[in-house]
DNA sequence: GCATGATCATGC
DNA sequence: GCATGATCATGC
C-alpha cells in the first residue's frame, strides 16, 4: 500500500476521499488489477471498493468497515427512472440476524446498531450488461445515522423482528412483518440450503439479513426524511395508525360521497382502477406524489365485498412470463416477494340497501402457512408451463392461490416452451381466501 | 352463483 | 408502450 490517501480513524477524511468517485467508475478513480477486469460482469462492487478503493479489508462482521472512525462502508445500485431521478434497485443489506445472539440484547447494545450506527452510502447506477467496475457512481455519498424521525420506527422494526425469534419464529419470518426495516432471506437458498438453529425452536430458519426496504432507501435519496415527520410518521403513533388515520373521516360513506369529498370522479365506466385511485388519494390527502406506504414498502390492495361478505372478485398480482418462471426459484419470484409484504386492505362493501361504502382498513400479513401452501401452487405453475402452459392451477386446488390470464387482451400473449404463444397469465389469491381472512376480525 | 376466461383505463 | 390492479363477461 503506498502513502496514505486519506485517514481511516476520520469520517470527515474518509467521506472526503469517498467523494472521489462521485461522477466516476472503479475502473477510472484507480488502476485496477488487469485479471480483474477481464472477468465479465461477475463480482461484487462493494468488495472491490472497498479492496481497490478505500484500499481495506474489512475482517470482523461485527465491526465496521473502519473500526476507528465507528463508519461502516454499503455500496448500493439505483436505477434512472427520469433525468437526476434515481430509485433503489433492491434493498440494502446491513448485516446478518443472529439468531442466538438477538435473543439477548437490547436495541441500544445490539450488534446491528455496533456495525451500522453510522453508515458512508455510496450509490452506484446498476445498467444489466456493464461490468461492475464500470458502473458509475452517480451521487454524492449519503453519510447515513438513523435520523430522529426514522428512530421509533426502525427501533420497532429491530424489536419485531427480535420478539419473533425470542417466540422461537425464526423460520416465520418475513419483510412483510416490518416497515423500514426488513428481514430479508440472504445466504445460499434453493433446495439444498442448510437452516440455521434457532434458540426458541426445534425448527431451522433461513438466513436471514437486517436490510432498509427499497422504499426507505428511496426516502433517503430524495432527502424527504422531514416531509416524513410532517406526515405524523415519526410521532408516537406507530406508523400503522398513522396511515389508519388518514381514512378514519371516510369510514362509512358512499363511494360517491368520498368522491365528492375529494372532487375526484369516475372518468369513464369502465375504469376499473377507480377505487384504488381513491384509496390513493385519500392517502396521500390530494397530493398523490409519495405516500407513506411506499416508503415503507407496504403492498395496497383494495376490496369489494358483496353485502354477504365475500369478495366479488380474486385478487392479482404481476403477470409472469412462461420462459421465466421454469428457470426461476420461488425465492426469487415476484409472487414470493409480493405476499412476503405488509398488506394494506382498503374494504369496501355493498350494504343491505345495495349501496357501496367504505367499511374499513386492514394491515395484514400472510401466515407463513399460508404462504407455503402459495409456494405449493407457484411450484406447480412451474412445472405445469414446462409440459403445458395451458393447463394451470385453478381455483378449487387450492384454498390460497390460482392461475388465471391477465392481459389487454385476446392477442396479449407470450411464448411458451412448448413453442406457441399463449395468454399472459398471473396469480391470483382466491376470493374465498381473503373472505376468510377479514372474517376472522 | 360461482369458476374461469377476457379485457379495461390508467399511470409510469 | 405496456404492465398493472382491477373488474367485466361468459358458460356451466
Amino acid at each position: 500500500m503506498g502513502k496514505a490517501k486519506y485517514d481511516q480513524s476520520s469520517v470527515d477524511s474518509i467521506v472526503d476521499f469517498a467523494k472521489g468517485l462521485t461522477g466516476k467508475t472503479l475502473a477510472e478513480a484507480v488502476d485496477l488489477p488487469k485479471g480483474i477486469e477481464n472477468k465479465r460482469n461477475r463480482g461484487n462492487l462493494g468488495l472491490l471498493i472497498e479492496n481497490y478503493y478505500f484500499e481495506i479489508s474489512p475482517g470482523s462482521s461485527q465491526e465496521p468497515d473502519f473500526p476507528q472512525a465507528g463508519l461502516e462502508l454499503k455500496t448500493t445500485g439505483v436505477l434512472k427512472k427520469a433525468p437526476g431521478k434515481y430509485v433503489a434497485k433492491e434493498r440494502l443489506v446491513l448485516k446478518m440476524i443472529n439468531f442466538t445472539s438477538i435473543v439477548d440484547e437490547t436495541w441500544e447494545n445490539s450488534e446491528l446498531l455496533k456495525k451500522c450506527k453510522l453508515m458512508l452510502i455510496l450509490f452506484y447506477l446498476f445498467e444489466k450488461d456493464v461490468a461492475v467496475f464500470d458502473r458509475r457512481f452517480v451521487l454524492d455519498p449519503l453519510v447515513y445515522e438513523i435520523p430522529d424521525a426514522d428512530l421509533p420506527i426502525i427501533r420497532d422494526d429491530w424489536e419485531r423482528i427480535r420478539e419473533m425469534v425470542r417466540s422461537g419464529k425464526a423460520h416465520e419470518l418475513s419483510e412483510g412483518d416490518t416497515n423500514y426495516l426488513g428481514a430479508c432471506r440472504k445466504g445460499a437458498g434453493g433446495m439444498n440450503e442448510t437452516l440455521l438453529i434457532q434458540p426458541h425452536s426445534s425448527s431451522g430458519a433461513k438466513s436471514r439479513a437486517f436490510s432498509f426496504k427499497p422504499n426507505y432507501i428511496n426516502k433517503l435519496i430524495e432527502g424527504h426524511s422531514q416531509e416524513a415527520g410532517k406526515l405524523g410518521v415519526s410521532s408516537s403513533k406507530s406508523f400503522e395508525e398513522a396511515t389508519r388515520l388518514r381514512f378514519r373521516p371516510f369510514i362509512g360513506k358512499t363511494i360517491d360521497e368520498i368522491s365528492a369529498d375529494l372532487n375526484y370522479f369516475k372518468q369513464s365506466p369502465n375504469h376499473k382502477g377507480f377505487l384504488r385511485e381513491v384509496a390513493v388519494r385519500i392517502l396521500a390527502a390530494g397530493k398523490k406524489s409519495v405516500s407513506e406506504l411506499d416508503k415503507a414498502g407496504i403492498e395496497m390492495k383494495t376490496i369489494r365485498l358483496k353485502a354477504d361478505g365475500i369478495p366479488r372478485e380474486s385478487m392479482s398480482f404481476p403477470g409472469f412470463k412462461f420462459l421465466e418462471i421454469v428457470n426461476e426459484k420461488w425465492e426469487e419470484s415476484n409472487f414470493c416477494d409480493k405476499l412476503e409484504k405488509k398488506f394494506l386492505f382498503i374494504v369496501f362493501r355493498t350494504d343491505a340497501a345495495g349501496v357501496e361504502r367504505l367499511e374499513r382498513v386492514k394491515y395484514w400479513n400472510m401466515p407463513y402457512k399460508d404462504r407455503m401452501e402459495a409456494q405449493r401452487v407457484w411450484e406447480e405453475t412451474k412445472r405445469r408451463v414446462k409440459i403445458d402452459a395451458t393447463n394451470l392451477p385453478k381455483q378449487n386446488e387450492s384454498y390460497v392461490a390460482h392461475v388465471r390470464p391477465k392481459g389487454r387482451n385476446g392477442q396479449d400473449t407470450l411464448p411458451t416452451p412448448q413453442g406457441r404463444q399463449h395468454l399472459k397469465q398471473c396469480f391470483w389469491l382466491n376470493n374465498s381466501y381473503i373472505g376468510k381472512i377479514l372474517e376472522d376480525d
